[in-house]
DNA sequence: TTCATAGTTCGCTTATAATCGAACTATGAA
DNA sequence: TTCATAGTTCGATTATAAGCGAACTATGAA
């Protein structure tokens, strides 16, 4: 057996398909906690855990705790370029996650990622507010206008929290199939926290969906519907 | 579950041990039958086979038939730098193929590497050719002096056909671990199988294990010693 | 204190895929 | 033709690891 490197660790490190998932979930950039990564590969926590210290063990990923929590992100710049690398032959090779399959309509329709608004729902939001300049689109960022700012302080959203974050505010979720961005950024989280705090919809457990109820539909469709 | 590249996919592929080692085999940039690949992962035949076709429908090598053979090679030099970028990650956080181990001191004093010889005796034959400035280390390639080209007819082996063939002449065998590279290219073919033309050395079946016999150890000696 | 949330560890079940023996096809050599 | 080599396909075995339930620790909130 030849000496070299064991390409093979961190082929099946990143080969198996809920750690791929968690995976592309970090390539956001975001530091996510292991209950946000189990939901991401639909695993349980405990499954979640194991996987977690897997690829920690092997260099992909790092951790930092705080408080109860433990946020995991993407160990380095290295992992992320080969990351990256890998996403660009995938996808040029014609190898897509097709489990989007429609088992479930309701998901197309509305459900989590991570913690901002994705689905038919999630596209709307951001293609809304884009149309009407309540954001700008940058080279790839967003870029929250005085007008768009108005929007959010009129929904009853506190900007004061958010503008201090270090958090982008907004940010397109860079859904690999590059048509299909929705909004995420800490007005992504604040605007689906403001949909479950005025009770127009729930998350239902166990699952990734995000159910309106017909009041929230309505708000909904008010405040995005062109 | 997000759309997006399936980078799981690449990754099991590249993922397993034997598809790895014959991955790494390849990436010297020469094709390689199926029998070898097998003998490069220490699998059977029918077993190389199957993760050969395997490979192939991944899109990672493709093959071109030549009579009752089939060459395996990269597919595309997208793979190359997906591989090249794996195997730098791997010796940065310290993932070294560990088989290596004294399993066999036979292995690491002599053994064949694809069609050239490698372990101790392959890296005294570069170093000693280097010594005499029968070869000149260029950038990532070797030359072979007109010194070099007089020791090499001297042995008895007709340089005619290497120089007309497309394959370079004279090559280091990128070792991963960058200090022990030996001869490979035609050259180191030629040397190969003269030693067992001369009846020096015969390869042991089933094994990559080159046994030199006395009279071999002899000549090889005062071929290359210094 | 008690309760709740976040996460780990242990042990078990299960599913997947790597492996190889055996039988097959295909190409070339004698 | 026959024989040998190269490779594939099929079927069965086996080993590994993913997954989860249950019980545990740890941090924070009330």
């Amino acid at each position: 057996m030849k000496e070299g490197p064991d390409i093979a660790l961190l082929g099946s490190l990143i080969g198996d398909p809920a750690r791929a998932n968690m995976l592309t979930a970090l390539m956001t950039g975001m530091a996510l906690t292991a209950s946000e990564l189990a939901a991401e590969a639909s695993i349980t926590l405990q499954t979640a855990s194991s996987h977690l210290s897997k690829l920690e063990a092997g260099g992909l990923i790092r951790q930092r705790k705080q408080g109860r929590h433990r946020y995991f992100s993407i160990a380095d710049d290295d992992v992320g370029n080969l990351l990256e690398t890998m996403m660009g032959l995938a996808q040029k090779k014609g190898h897509m996650r097709t489990r989007t399959g429609p088992k479930d309509p309701a998901l197309r329709k509305a459900r989590v990622c991570y913690n901002h608004l994705a689905g038919e729902y999630g596209v709307q939001m951001l293609d809304s507010m884009k149309a009407r300049n309540f954001v700008l689109e940058g080279k790839d960022e967003l870029e929250l206008t005085d007008a768009g700012r108005d929007f959010v302080t009129a929904m009853g959203i506190d900007m004061e929290p958010l503008s201090n974050s270090r958090r982008p505010l907004c940010k397109p979720c860079l859904d690999w199939s590059a048509r299909r961005s929705h909004l995420a950024g800490s007005i992504g989280t604040a605007f689906l926290e403001h949909f479950y705090h005025q009770g127009w919809a729930r998350r239902i457990s166990g699952s990734r969906v995000v159910d309106f109820n017909r009041k929230g539909e309505a708000e909904f469709k008010s405040l995005f519907n062109t």
